[in-house]
Formats: structure tokens, sequence, C-alpha cells
DNA sequence: TGTACATCAGTGAACGCGCGTTCACTGATGTAC
DNA sequence: TGTACATCAGTGAACGCGCGTTCACTGATGTAC
């Protein structure tokens, strides 16, 4: 029996090489499964085969470690947005839409990233690349709508008021999704036709 | 020192009188002080001012008493839509935005139900009584659509996607208003002038 | 009006669990000479 | 190319905490006769 030594497992190096995104993922991952309230930085440590004060060793503590997963997810939903905009066309109508349904999409399929960056309660708010990152992406939406206004849309109405009715509209619909609330109010009824439904009775 | 018998407090019984009640209500107190993920059943008992194995004998676990939280919930909800739209005189397209409003109002004023409500992910979602109340409040909404529709209201448009749309408006506009997002890009403003906001550029 | 008994509400001690945090440490890496 | 040393990443044992759950119990209330 034994040569010393049974768990070597694959080959661990003391220097994990880039343990801070280890643990980003390993949360996005654990926060996917069983939601922000069941992370916890021991989880994590074990997740990425590392010892549970390692965690504290990059990110402080649990808002510190959630703010970095929050900025990493603003910047993914900025670029998604853009992307959908951009592959949209030339006309700003058609790019708000696309912009919108990108939005409840981005929700839908990242959602640990969107729930953490849409609760700011459990986030160190005052971080500065946190801000600038959340600040990038909001960005996005106004434009979108304001060029959407200069071809017509809403006319004579103040394009905050626009941007807040088309904000709401889609945080809306996708919250009601992520909780189940949709479904359960309208069974059947798939993301992409209740996004539909909404655009639709917009017009 | 003492003739024993320090602390007898305000004359403490030993049957409580109506523990159930004042559990839910120690709840809603302490959902609206620290968020749903602090609430426990410790915490509880102690503001009761009971034993801590006294919450499980009335609501089994956790779930059972939120799930009791939320059904008072649902019947608030449903009293103080069906209130809004009752005071709004007899036209319906007034009557629709009057529910709108207090659907919003109710979120913001009882924050605790309103969480509770619509994250069913804490609930035991097949209890009857949840259930029940939970439907009976739907259908106010649903009602106020189709006789704002009878009205003139997105002629030509399927009575549950301006439902969706209407829902997803105040639920979102609710949602960000919780989260502290509204106010975060919109400093300075009110939820009244939100839902103004909100409203005038769906019109 | 009085007694016996069943039922029910709430007690309190004990358990095991996972957590965050601290801290002296060790192993790996990079840099100066 | 080699040595010394500083810096940094990660370790692991220990701590104290609040939690949910269990269980034999006790005190109060209601009912039958």
């Amino acid at each position: 029996m034994a040569v010393a030594k049974k768990k070597r497992a694959p080959e661990r190096a003391y220097h994990h090489g880039d343990l801070a995104r280890a643990l980003i993922e390993a949360a996005v991952e654990l926060i996917e499964e069983a939601g922000i309230a069941e992370l916890s930085l021991r989880e994590l440590a074990r997740r990425a085969g590392v010892s549970h004060a390692a965690p504290a060793h990059h990110f402080g503590d649990r808002a510190g470690l959630l703010t970095a997963v929050a900025t990493e997810g603003f910047r993914r939903f900025r670029a998604a947005l853009e992307a959908a905009r951009d592959a949209a066309g030339p006309n700003a109508l058609v790019q708000l839409a696309a912009t919108g349904r990108a939005y409840v999409h981005f929700a839908v399929e990242q959602r640990a990233y969107f729930e953490l960056m849409f609760r700011p309660e459990h986030l160190n708010q005052a971080d500065p690349t946190l801000q600038a990152a959340s600040d990038a992406s909001y960005q996005v939406l106004l434009e979108t709508v304001v060029a959407a206004q200069a071809l017509g849309m809403a006319p004579g109405i103040d394009a905050r008021s626009v941007a807040l009715a088309a904000w709401a509209n889609v945080h809306g619909l996708a919250t009601l999704w992520l909780d189940g609330n949709l479904t359960q109010r309208m069974p059947g009824v798939s993301l992409d036709q209740a996004i539909d439904m909404v655009f639709a009775s917009k017009a």
C-alpha cells in the first residue's frame, strides 16, 4: 500500500496561475445553480480547488468578489447590446427593438451576471470600475433611444421618459421571466414570443 | 439580591394567543429591514418573544412561513388594486392607469410582501391557498385590460399581449425602483414622476 | 360546580453544520548584483 | 550562470457564530361526565 502521497490529483501547482478569474467563473456557475444567496467564499474555493482562505487574498470579502463579477457582467452586457444594435442594420427603430431583445436575452442566458448587476445591495457600489462599466452599458440604451426618436418615435416626449419606459419594459419582462412568473401565468409562451407580444402592444 | 424572577417582562403568558399572526408580522418587518436572505426562524422567534423552536410548530419550516406571508401579501395586493380601480371612476382607460399606479405603489410601500410574492423560489408553490390568492390578484389586472380594450385601447391586439405589456411595464418599474437602479440613473425623480414618465411614453 | 383527562402550544437543551475571519506559515517567483 | 533576498500567492489550523432540527418535556386550555 502506498508510496506516500496518494492524492496528487492533477498535478496541482502551488500557484494557481489565474485564481481571480477562476473564482469569478466559479461564482457565475454557482449563482446559476443555486442563486446569489447560496454563494459562499468557501464553496468557491472548493470549486477552484484551492484552500478556503485563498479567495479573501484576492477580493477581500464576499462583496469584493461579487463586485468583480458584476463588473465583468456589465462589460459583457454592453458588448451584447452593441453587437445586437450593430447587426440590426441602419434603421434606428429596428436597432432599438434589437437592443431591447438583446437585453432580455442577456438577462436570461447570463442570469448570474444579470441578477448581480441589478442588485446593488450585494455590491460595493462605490467601486469606480463597477461604476464605469455600468455607465457605459446604460449609455448604449440611451443613445439608441435618442436615435430612434430622431426618426420620429414618440415625438415630443422627453428622451429620458422614453428611455425609462423602454427600460422598464425590457427589465420587467426579463425579471418576470427569470423568477418564473411569466411562465406560470402564460404557460407555453416562449421568451421570444413574449418579447414579440410586448413589442406588438407598444406600437 | 432580588426576590428571584427579575425578568417577568410584560406578564408573558405561556400561550401567546395568536403566534402565527405575530410571526408573519415579524417576518414582514425583518424582510423590510434586511431582505429575505436574512430571515431566519430563530430571529423571528426572538422578535415574537417566543422560544426558537416555536415557529416550526406553526409553519413547519422556513418555506411554510414564507408561503403564509406571501399569501397574505396577495390578498392585500388584490385589495389594493381593486380599491384603486374602483376609485378611478367609470372610464376603463383611467381605471387601467390607476391599477398600474397602484401596482407600483404597493410594490414600494409593501416591499416585503411584494418581493416574496414574486420570488416563488422561496415558497411552496404548490400550496393551493397561495395559488388561489395569486390567481385572484392577477385576475384584476386581466379584467381591467380587457375592459380598456373594449373602450378602444390597442385595437386588434391580443388581450394577453396587452396584459403582458402592461404587466412588464409596471413590474419593471417597480423592480428598478426597489433595487435602487432607477434612482441611480435618474436621481431626483420621484416614484410618481417615474410612473408618469412611463405612462406618457406609452400613449 | 367539580374532577379527570386529552389535546394542544410552547420550552429549552442538545446536536451537527457551514460559514467568515484571522494568522503564522510555506512554497514559488522575480529581481538585483 | 549563480547566489541572495524580497515579494507575493496560497495554506491549514483554529476561533466563534448563528442557524435548522430534534425531542422529551411542561404548562394551559377545552371537553366529557
